[in-house]
DNA sequence: ACCTGAACACCGTTCAAGT
DNA sequence: ACCTGAACACCGTTCAAGT
């Protein structure tokens, strides 16, 4: 699997690697890892464009390779745009992961960074955010991968909760519940700058993600 | 309502222009309102089958014009989108209008009610939430009326927030900012419901409702 | 095993032409 | 004034065929 790759038709760009002896480590595009290409390209696609700007066909045609490549790897778009979306999900818990980490004993104060974190990342990916919660995969038991990832990001903001409730600065209720109140909060603030509905007043976002998760906080103490 | 016509499941139909006296009393699609034909087979074709099922071809077959009729109309497919959308806010803003009638002397209470009946409504009318906060007209100030149906809608939550600190129920802060906050979270909500997030929770909609719109109403308060 | 080319049944949109 | 038919440049998806 040399460097003299296929000869993509349209611009597209080469990997640079090669160098001396020739080890692929790096992710090798057309042979051994059109899969992640087309997972790369559709993103790009995403974030360029808008979510149904996306076409298996441009994908492909951004890759390089012929319109009917992208069935080996995924079984239709929806596959596709569920496998971005799984993506999305894990990065998402990992940035949460990371910046609730500081706060590791202080509940209150890491259900408050998990909810900055959240909004944080919607408005930083907004391509990735729009296919996490996009109607996409309609049948979403159909992607267990997908699911699970999403169940995991979830579980980081009900962890926060019942560890606030055992501290006891959270009132004791049904955890499942006060998690989805605070969910809920983030999730509204997020995809309501996403989807550009708050105009001017998403340029300065900080505060009011602050503000929204500090009104969060407020709700559920004892 | 009124909707007793329109069954043109492959081939169009010529819509019977009643046995006799012609009294064109009814909604008369062909001629004199092509135009809220449209916006009623769109809103069907997206309530059957998601947002993204909707074709401007699609529409026009189940009205029984031609692919092209639409464009007399509509600009283009976004103007039709445009103006669904806009008719869901002026939809919603009624809704919460009437639920939050009975409350006029509590606000809280008002703003409690106003919070369940965006939800409510996100809920009954997923097709028409989808498309009201969809990413559809991209550029939201070529569409004034929509933006002006949407600040309406705003517009009551932001009303009862004032009256709620008139009163001296709700903590005094810049009310917009806590007007975002009660927001959020009833449209974070409504949007994990909406695109399936919450399973098997969502089955069980209004304590959840309940619960986040309390938690609002305690985080906001004094 | 992995990809291509051609094909099918769709789209949104435009435009000359009909009535 | 309002609509049709045909056309163009796209789609998603399938499938026989190439290497």
């Amino acid at each position: 699997m040399g460097d003299d790759a296929a000869r993509p038709m349209t611009r597209r760009r080469r990997r640079r690697r090669s160098g001396a002896g020739g080890r692929r480590r790096r992710t090798r595009y057309h042979h051994g890892n059109l899969r992640r290409a087309l997972l790369d390209a559709a993103l790009a696609l995403i974030e360029r464009a808008g979510a149904d700007a996306l076409t298996l066909r441009g994908a492909a045609k951004r890759v390089g390779v012929s319109q009917a490549a992208p069935y080996r790897h995924f079984r239709n778009k929806e596959a596709l745009l569920a496998a971005v979306a799984e993506e999305g999900f894990r990065a998402m818990a990992e940035a949460m992961g990371r910046q609730a980490a500081p706060h590791r004993d202080d509940p209150a104060g890491r259900l408050r960074a998990l909810g900055l974190a959240y909004v944080e990342f919607a408005t930083r990916h907004p391509a990735h955010f729009r296919v996490m919660f996009g109607r996409v995969p309609a049948d979403r038991a159909a992607h267990p991968g997908l699911q699970k990832a999403a169940k995991e990001a979830y579980g980081l903001l009900a962890g926060a909760i019942r560890d606030c409730q055992a501290a006891g600065v959270v009132r004791s209720r049904d955890p499942e519940e006060l998690a989805l109140c605070a969910w809920s909060a983030v999730h509204g603030l997020s995809a309501l700058v996403v989807d550009g509905q708050l105009g001017e007043r998403a340029r300065q976002l900080e505060p009011l993600a602050r503000a929204v998760t500090d009104n969060v906080v407020r709700g559920l103490a004892v």
